[in-house]
DNA sequence: TGTGTATTGTACTAATTGTATCATTGTGTG
DNA sequence: CACACAATGATACAATTAGTACAATACACA
């Protein structure tokens, strides 16, 4: 699966701008169905090339859609519409970036010759520092 | 054990680059003991061709990972993870050090918006896992 | 022990992608 | 008409990944 073709069709003189036009419809077939999250969309270039527009003028298009959480832009690589998990999947997530979160840290710890006790311990001080830190915050 | 199999999963659509994903999986498995110092990894070519990227985006990981001491790159040998080389400091220097990946990492946790009660358990099963893959190692 | 070959990582470059900034155009309003 | 402002275009840039050639090492085998 490459990409899909993506049929957009604008209306030069509608006075809606282009990239309005633009937004407005990758929505409407993301909500037709006919994007799915997942789906690369075309790059500014081909798009603009396709439309014959200024590619600055999808950039601005991809940007609003970005901005929303509609699409990832990602440069370099491409843009894709945004996957959006369920609460759960979310939540797995969640768990997931925690865990190579203290993967790292721990790791790095070792990595620098510390024992179990020592990182267990410097965690404790480190968690009731900030906690401190937390409530004289909350008195103020 | 002469080379294990380096699961790793990649997210094309994430946000994130190719080799940051790769860095970060590999930093975490040998967080969590999956990967153990001496351990060799897949060969550039090897790894890329399992990952269906390009070798130079698998080097790009390991020439990070090489830099921040993680792991060891020698042409014409391979990749190995490094042996816990800790760097020789005062032992003030060393809690200092300690002090400061801790709280960067809790900051950074909290950030993330994870709990206290988060923190600290995931701190404890990430420590039980290292154990656990020590254990197994010093049976072989 | 020497030598050819395969294997491994490295270096440099190119191609593809999105980003940032400013210039130009067009349109409406005083 | 003159000005303001929004939309679009032009240009240069940065990030990511891929392509190609090369260098270091290991290893088989004469």
């Amino acid at each position: 699966m490459a990409e899909k073709k993506l049929t957009l069709l604008l209306d030069f003189h509608s006075g809606l701008p282009i990239y309005t036009q633009i937004v407005n419809q990758i929505q409407s077939q993301l909500a037709n169905g006919i994007l799915k999250p997942g789906d690369q969309l075309p790059t500014v270039r081909a798009l603009a090339s396709e439309l014959r527009v200024n590619f600055n003028t999808v950039a601005r298009a991809y940007r609003i859609l970005d901005e929303a959480r509609i699409i990832s832009t990602q440069q370099g690589r491409g843009t894709y519409i945004t996957e959006i998990p369920p609460p759960e999947v979310t939540e797995k997530l969640r768990r997931e970036s925690l865990s190579e979160l203290t993967g790292r840290f721990i790791g790095e710890a070792f990595r620098l010759g510390f024992s179990e006790r020592e990182v267990s311990q410097m965690v404790r001080d480190s968690l009731k520092s900030w906690k401190e830190a937390k409530n004289v915050k909350d008195e103020e």
